[in-house]
DNA sequence: TAAAATGCATGT
DNA sequence: CATGCATTTTAC
């Protein structure tokens, strides 16, 4: 002390209010909990909650929100001051602070990494220009814009009452649902609250963009993608933070839109893995949207042509309700959808050994183009991984003890089949439907179809839509248009048939949700055909008596998500149980799980090899166990980080992909 | 990446 | 067993 005179001293506390409550943009989970620091008086007008700061953290300088303002501090030592106030605009609203700490808990992950999920990077000049002033609210809706649905007008007065209803929708196929979810934000805006809708890609993103502002009018909404540049991404989102606008519609990051007097979230195709966030804490938007639901007391929405087993849980725990399709609606607007049989059939059909297009769909499509209609043909991407399933009757094959998947590491002759959750071989495996001792690998899909569509259609002009080069469009006019599953474009006045030919590729994919993504994947496409009454065809190449199949013909999406369900529940899979993966180093696996204090009833399964010379291991736990599952590892990954564990272990909660 | 805490060799 | 210097740890 005897040298010469210290910073601190040349800096004054804030009069008021002089601890600054931050949140340290630092991802190791022991230090995932606010730091105080003293606000000097230079940075008391920029230190706002939910601004950006700056400072000196173990050294050295890190970004940071403030979290709060306080009068005094908690902590026990010398307190450092801020190292500077980056700006004062508040981009971390309370709402979504409070939320991105649920989503973190829930994930047993870490604060500053759903926050950089959550908050788009500074763009100081875009900062320095004002936002548009806020409009009225609209007028609400006429109730008949969701007539086709039983509780449809129903559910809009609520919204447009100051109600928050929670809805499972199942939707009509067709062209309806962008308008549809447009009346439902416009219903919440009358009511003086917002609206984020979530979608999983920007096709999707487009069309709700255009249904929107049809509905609304300019100025009302706005679109929140990746795609858009650092400064028209962060403009966007401060006009949404600044109230300008109150209705969001985005990809999966946009869940987190800091919108004003949240009224209502919607999800749409809650199914598609999309929504999944694929860097940690790797949080699903369906699960962030339901948490803020939660949390705000706002609505919620979960649409989409198929329904999930998530969906379906969320209808028998009675925390929503469904938004049911008029029956003669449905009647109405459904295509005719016919099964191709079984593949024995197939197999007799020449045509389809030819030209590897069975004559039913033959017809089907020339019926469709004589009419001057397009054609779809849904084809299976590349690459699915070849799963186990019976040779008999095609169910998948599952372990014994634990209902994971069976897969083969190596050559069907030298090895056995083995369990891709729990490690244990299945050498003495038989199905448990007909009885089967005989294994197959799933059918992989082919790459052909649109030469031999050309030449099975001489004079068709034919049309690709895959991977990266998709079509939004197609116009009303005879052509066959390939897609691989996803990037199926909207046909103008609908489809006159489509072809569904991945049947077996879907179906046996390896991991648990097969049927549910075949199905989802069917609905998506068959929902842009015309109705049966005026002609529209669907062909799927499956068999009639598979409950997807059904589920398809009788247009049933709410069925088979029941089923769905229980089928899960009695596997306890998720949604019926909660799973965590421990994925990394053998021996870091291992002490991860160690220094975990696992519910009483966790259930540990592995570990299994993955990739790069690690190891997975699952954890299952009931349901109302998830909390205490994920704070127990997220207190075990605390302490290995606390000590310097070197290797990190990569924790998942359910999973997307689990082989 | 800065201060504090701890470790360690050196000289009495 | 102080002292000075190097290394490790903490994290406001």
């Amino acid at each position: 002390m005897a040298g010469s005179g210290r910073k601190p001293s040349s800096l004054t506390p804030a009069a008021t209010l002089p601890v600054a409550r931050v949140a340290v943009d630092v991802s190791l989970p022991h230090l995932d909990r606010p730091f105080d620091y003293l606000v000097a008086e230079q940075h008391d007008a920029a230190a706002v909650p939910g601004a950006r700061v700056r400072v000196r953290f173990a050294g050295r300088l890190v970004d940071g929100y403030v979290l709060e303002r306080t009068q005094r501090s908690e902590h026990e030592g010398r307190l450092a001051f801020l190292a500077r106030a980056t700006s004062a605009e508040p981009v971390l609203s309370p709402e979504v602070a409070t939320l991105a700490r649920a989503v973190a808990d829930r994930q047993a992950g870490v604060l500053a990494d759903v926050l950089r999920l959550a908050i788009p990077p500074r763009h100081g000049a875009t900062e320095r220009q004002p936002s548009p002033d806020p409009l009225a609210p609209p007028a609400p809706p006429d109730p008949s814009a969701l007539a086709r649905y039983v509780d449809g007008p129903a559910a809009l007065q609520a919204l447009a009452g100051g109600e928050s209803p929670r809805l499972v929708w199942p939707a009509l196929p067709g062209g309806g649902w962008p308008d549809e979810i447009a009346a439902l934000a416009q219903a919440t805006l009358a009511s003086g609250r917002g609206a984020v809708v979530v979608v999983p890609d920007a096709r999707d993103a487009d069309r709700l963009d255009a249904a929107f502002a049809a509905r609304l009018g300019a100025g009302r909404h706005i679109v929140l993608t990746a795609d858009a540049g650092p400064a028209e991404r962060y403009r966007r989102f401060l006009a949404v933070r600044r109230g300008s606008v109150q209705v969001v519609v985005g990809t999966r990051a946009a869940g987190f839109a800091p919108v004003h007097d949240l009224g209502l979230v919607v999800i749409w195709d809650d199914g598609d893995d999309l929504h999944a966030e694929p860097r940690a804490p790797y949080p699903h938007a369906r699960e962030v949207l339901l948490q803020r639901a939660h949390l705000t007391g706002a609505g919620a929405v979960v649409g989409g042509f198929a329904v999930t087993a998530e969906g379906a849980r969320l209808l028998t725990t009675g925390w929503a309700r469904p938004l049911e399709p008029d029956r003669n609606a449905l009647r109405a607007g459904a295509p005719r959808v016919t099964p191709l049989g079984d593949d024995a059939a197939l197999a007799r059909d020449p045509a389809a050994r030819s030209a590897r297009l069975p004559t039913v769909a033959w017809d089907a499509a020339r019926a469709a183009l004589g009419l001057g209609r397009p054609v779809l043909v849904q084809v299976p991407r590349r690459g699915y991984q070849p799963a186990l399933s019976c040779a008999e009757c095609r169910s998948p094959a599952r372990c014994a003890h634990c209902a994971g998947p069976l897969g083969r590491s190596g050559r069907p002759d030298v090895t056995v089949p083995a369990c891709r959750w729990c490690g244990r071989p299945a050498a003495d495996w038989h199905c448990p439907e007909c009885g089967s001792a005989r294994l197959r690998a799933a059918v992989v899909g082919e790459r052909r179809t649109a030469e031999e569509l050309g030449r099975a259609f001489p004079g068709v002009p034919v049309a690709t839509s895959a991977g990266d080069r998709v079509l939004a469009t197609v116009a009303a006019e005879p052509s066959l248009v390939v897609a691989t599953p996803g990037a199926e474009p909207v046909a103008d006045g609908g489809y006159g048939a489509a072809l569904l030919l991945d049947g077996w590729a879907l179906l046996t994919r390896p991991d648990l949700r097969a049927g549910e993504e075949a199905l989802r994947r069917w609905f998506n496409a068959a929902a842009l055909v015309r109705a049966g009454a005026d002609g529209g065809t669907v062909v799927v190449a499956a068999e009639s008596g598979l409950p997807a199949v059904q589920a398809l013909i009788r247009w049933a999406p709410a069925w088979h998500a029941g089923r769905e369900l229980a089928a899960r529940a009695e596997l306890r899979f998720p949604p019926a149980a909660r799973l965590a993966a421990l994925t990394g180093a053998p021996a870091a696996v291992s002490d991860l799980l160690a220094a975990t204090d696992l519910p009483a009833a966790a259930e540990v399964l592995g570990p299994v090899p993955a990739p790069g010379g690690h190891e997975r291991l699952l954890v299952r736990v009931p349901p109302r166990d998830g909390a205490v599952l994920s704070a127990a590892l997220k207190a075990a990954a605390a302490a290995r980080s606390a000590r310097k564990a070197a290797d990190p272990v990569r924790v998942q909660i359910d999973p997307i992909e689990l082989l």
